[in-house]
Parts: C-alpha cells; sequence; structure tokens
DNA sequence: TTGAAAGCGGTACCAG
DNA sequence: CTGGTACCGCTTTCAA
C-alpha cells in the first residue's frame, strides 16, 4: 500500500495526500476530511523510510549503552526518551554487552539509519571508531570517556569527589580496611573509577585496600566478593562500583555469615531506585540519571530543533546518600 | 556522501558501488579492492533508509513490551535480539508504560518503518489495534492475550497451572491466609493471572483469601503490601504477580516488622535473576524467558527467512521454585 | 565485468 | 487549493 493507492481512490494527487498527512500546506477541509476517510479504510501507514528518505531527516536519536540490564543505564534510557518524545524525537537503543565489537557494529547501524544524533553510554571504547564519529559531524556525546570537541560532548561524573565523599565517611565510621569490587572492564569509566579508589586512598595512609574484579551485574559482585573473602585480606568495608553489583556484594556477604553493617559495612554507587529495596537498603553515591538523560539530549539536539553543534562538556558532582548499609567499626 | 560520491572517486559506476558493498554480482578483484579503499578513506557508511526502501524489505523486527524496566520483559528482549542477530535481524524495541496510547502510537511508527515482523509482549491491550493489525497481513506474535489467527500467533504462560503449584505448596506449609499482590491492570495478561488466583482458590474452601493491586515494580508491590498489612486482614503468605514487585513486598513486609518466612511466607513469580539475589532468596514461578524470546523468533521468521504465515500457538507451563521466602506456618 | 536507467514511496517546488 | 514532477540514495534488471 502506498500513497498513490490512497491519491487513486481519493481522486487526488499524491502531492494532496502528502499534504494533509504532514499537515503542510493549505488543503480544503472536504479533501481533507475525503483523503483521511480513505486512509483509515484502507489501514494505510506511510512508509517512514521513504518519508525520511524524502525529507533527508531523521528525527530520531541513537543510545548505545553497555548494559541495559543495569537500571543505571535503563534510568538514562528512559529520561533521554522522555525529553526525546517531547520534542518530536524517537529514539533507538542498542546493547553492546561491554564488547568492542558489538559498539562498533551498532554505532554503523545507526549512522547508516542516518540518525540525528548519537549517544555512547558505553564502558568500553573504541579509538578508531572515535575518530571516525568525530570525523563525521554527527551530533555525539559520550558518557564516562574522551573529551569535548568539534562534534562531540561529554558528561561526566566526578569519581574522584564521589569516591572522596565515600571515603572519608567510612573512615569517619573507623573503617581502615576497604575492598573496592568493580568491572573486570579496564578501559573508559570503569577505569576512571577504579583510579578514582586509587588515588583517594592513597591520601589515607593509614588505610589498608584491595581491588578485585568481576562482571557487572550481581552475579559479578557476587563472585568478585567470594574471592575476595577468601583472599585472606579481611576489609571491614566494601565500596562497590555500582548498586547492581552491590546486590551481589551483600548476597556473598551474607553468605559467609556475615552481617550488615554489623560486621562488616557496603556501599554502592548510582543510587538506582533498587539500592533502596536492598537488605539492608545501600548507603551510595546518587549519580542523577533524569539529569543525565536530559543532558544527552540538550547536547544532542539545540533549542531550534536544530543539531547541535559546539561540544559541550557536562561535569556531575554527585553526592553521598547514607542508609542501612553502613555502620562503625565495632572491636572484634 | 552518497554512494555517487564513492562512485566518482573509484571510477566505477554507483551499481558496481552497490554490488561490492552487497556482495551480490561480480566484480573483478581490483576493482572490488578499489572501491572498498575508498570507502575506507571517505568513510562511507550505506544510506539504510535508501538501501531498505530500494530492497523493499527490512530484516528488523518490532518488540513493544509494557515496562522494560521489569527484568522479565528485559530478558525476553535479550533473548529475541540473540536469536535474531543470528540470522541477520536486528530488532527495535518500545516501551509502552503500560498506556495504551503509547502501544498505539508504538506499534504504528514500527508498522509505518515496515518491519518484517512484531511482538507484542505487553500486559495492555486495545481492540481496534489487534483487528488493524490481523487486516494488515504483518507475522505478529503476541503474549499473554488473544487467540492465534491468520497472521498473529500467541505465546501464553499457564498462570492457572503455576498458580495451582504455589497454591497447593503453601498449603501443604499449613497456609490458610492468602493474600495476591498484582498491577492494578485489570486487562490482559494481568487479569488472567488474577483470575488465575481467584480459581484457585475457590478450588480450596478452607482459604481464605484478598487481593491487592498497585503499579508493577518494587515501589507497586511495597504500597499494595503496606495496603495489605494495614487492613486488617492477616495472610499467611502472599503471593506476588513478579518478582520485580516481590522485591518491594519483602521490603514492606520487613518494614511492618515482620519476619519472612517465619511469621510471613511471600512468593514471586518469572524467576527473574534478582530473585535470587533478593532477601532472603525467593520461592516463585519459573518463566522460562529465554525460551520465549526463541519462540518469539520463530513465530515471527520461518526456517527459509520468509516471514511466517501461520498463525501458532505456543504454551509456557511454568515450574515452582522453592528457595528461602516460604515456610511452614507457626503457631501464633 | 560493468554502466545506464527504471523504480522504491515519499516530499516539495513550481505552475495553474 | 491542487497537480505535475524532479529528486532522496540505493538496488536491480537489461545491454553492452
Amino acid at each position: 500500500m502506498k500513497s498513490r493507492d490512497i491519491a487513486v481512490k481519493a481522486k487526488v494527487s499524491v502531492a494532496t495526500v502528502s499534504r494533509v498527512l504532514n499537515e503542510s500546506g493549505l488543503v480544503k477541509r472536504s479533501t481533507r476530511t475525503r483523503v483521511l476517510r480513505v486512509v483509515r479504510e484502507l489501514g494505510y501507514h506511510q512508509n517512514l523510510l521513504a518519508r525520511n528518505l524524502a525529507k533527508g531527516e531523521n528525527r530520531c536519536l541513537g543510545m548505545v549503552a553497555s548494559n541495559l540490564e543495569n537500571p543505571f543505564f535503563h534510568d538514562i534510557l528512559v529520561s533521554l526518551e522522555s525529553s526525546a518524545r517531547m520534542r518530536g524525537y524517537e529514539v533507538a537503543v542498542a546493547n553492546t554487552d561491554y564488547q568492542s565489537s558489538k559498539l562498533v557494529s551498532s554505532v554503523r547501524l545507526m549512522i547508516g539509519r542516518r540518525i540525528a544524533g548519537l549517544a555512547l553510554i558505553a564502558t568500553e571504547t573504541n579509538a578508531a571508531l572515535f575518530h571516525e564519529l568525530e570525523e563525521s559531524g554527527l551530533p555525539v556525546v559520550v558518557y564516562g570517556a574522551g573529551t569535548a570537541a568539534g562534534n562531540v560532548s561529554t558528561i561526566n561524573t566526578n569519581y574522584l569527589n564521589g569516591m572522596h565523599k565515600v571515603v572519608k565517611y567510612l573512615r569517619s565510621l573507623g573503617h581502615r580496611r576497604l575492598a573496592f569490587v568493580c568491572h573486570d572492564m579496564a578501559v573508559g569509566s570503569a577505569l576512571e573509577q577504579k583510579k578514582a579508589f586509587l588515588d583517594v586512598t592513597r591520601h589515607f595512609p593509614e588505610v589498608e585496600s584491595t581491588v578485585v574484579a568481576n562482571g557487572d551485574g550481581p552475579q559479578g559482585g557476587q563472585q568478585a566478593t567470594r574471592q575476595l573473602l577468601a583472599s585472606g585480606f579481611r576489609p571491614t568495608a566494601i565500596i562497590s562500583a555500582n548498586d547492581y553489583m552491590a546486590l551481589g556484594v551483600l548476597r556473598a556477604v551474607r553468605e559467609h555469615g556475615l552481617r550488615v553493617p554489623e560486621e562488616l559495612s557496603v556501599t554502592g554507587h548510582d543510587n538506582i531506585t533498587l539500592s533502596e529495596f536492598a537488605c539492608p537498603p545501600l548507603t551510595t553515591i546518587d549519580v542523577p540519571r533524569n539529569q543525565i538523560g536530559r543532558m544527552v539530549f540538550e547536547a544532542l539536539v539545540a533549542e531550534d530543533g536544530e543539531c547541535q553543534q559546539g561540544g559541550r562538556t557536562f561535569l556531575i558532582d554527585p553526592e553521598l546518600v547514607v542508609r542501612e548499609s553502613t555502620g562503625p567499626v565495632r572491636p572484634q
């Protein structure tokens, strides 16, 4: 079914059909209703491929994320979608599962689709791809990596600051043996976060620390923690790279027979909704996903609806949220 | 940038460029490499809008779900994506947030995109839309609602059976006062599930029961449970419509000062990954999302890669998974 | 092995 | 207000 069919049945030209469907140009009321009736009768749906090709624009943004299963990424998507929807854009998503190859193929696919802007909310990176993106002129915003330039904007969380708040807080509770549980991806924002932990602990010479890594998610957190608790190092507090992993950390700690926070404190990062439903509710670092989603949209689409030009830089300063998974060190 | 540009720079025709990019037709080795070099040099990406328009096919499936934040839906998406990818398809997703209006607009958008098949994994329904879909001839598969016919297949979970297993199990532990916590959407699969609860409890005349509803997710489960515990009815076991809500149920029970399972048993439904990380780990009904994802793909795309024709029916018989959130009733 | 040209289903400009 | 028509960028015969 094509606009021609509608045109014939409604005894008008395709141009007119196009006009009524796009509410562009003037059309006599009677012809408009006639066309619309035929459209309804025939159950016609415009071919958006043709439409976008002809118009040369595609009001669609792309977002590629490392792991949409992690509510952190998902929340950003939801927020971005809502901003986008409000301005007549839709957003196409792709998951990379932390694989660089999927990152590349997803991005290529999106470029092929002629999206109006691209959000890279991924932990992993790919230098060649980034270069390609810079060349392309496509508005791009990347979270947690790289530097703003030309068409690419960046949004970063101040991990150093967040980590400092956590460690200072734990120190105030008397903790001196800290463990950091993080992803095993030694790139992008995961790396930043790990560096932040190392940097901050260095400033507290009395603190002993260790790092243990595994996959993202509860299972990853659980595995890493099992490993940690079996290692001989006996932390009084575990700092998790994100809340989603922390869920697994809590489980592993419990299964080891340790009570939280009486015998071991645990902190998360991101303040996802689930962190409040953890047991006990997680002390964490709040990273405002809503705000990030809005920033992404702003970075990609200018006020006037045109594509954004200059590369902008956004920095997020996260806050500490104290709940029940942390407490003072008790003498053994 | 267009294929014309490549053609000019490589001193060939656009037809040839098309041939090498699609590996269709024969091309002399030397020209092929020349074209590919130019493509790389110029960082050219095919315009997929034009390509799909010209080819008249779009190897892309659509999935619209009620709430991708609920890991149940998300797992189905992941599974479908993996099946699709293996056969050269991609999948476009849309979220409806349980709103019928979003359902309709998302589906229309997908039809406009000329997707090859559509999966409706949504709780809510819309009669007019379903009718429209039947007319369209587009391969459709719907989860948890409607009946197979023509181009539409259905996948259903045998809620009755699952519910029977749960109630029988709880009865064997001595429970006689049961509460069912579910979504407040009185349509589609949510309705089926509620009916299943009502039907099954009717078969156990000694059982007292009540139903309380709220939004999906932990907050919904929490709210509903607060309401329940304040109502005066004092259940010995709470059956949650899904694990994601159950997370909130557990929290509300805990915050009410009741211990699970000693003072109150809780069950979930779906067996999402998180159910194992709940505190205590949830007794639940396993609904195999992987299998559902594969079924969806099978229902949409035939073996030979053609569109599927006949409407098929799949029925899933879920299993009980006993963990630590349920226990025998203790004398008060 | 390659090129020319007719679509694919729309949009948008120009006449009338 | 409405119709005719030249594209949009790519695929696919048909000839050469």
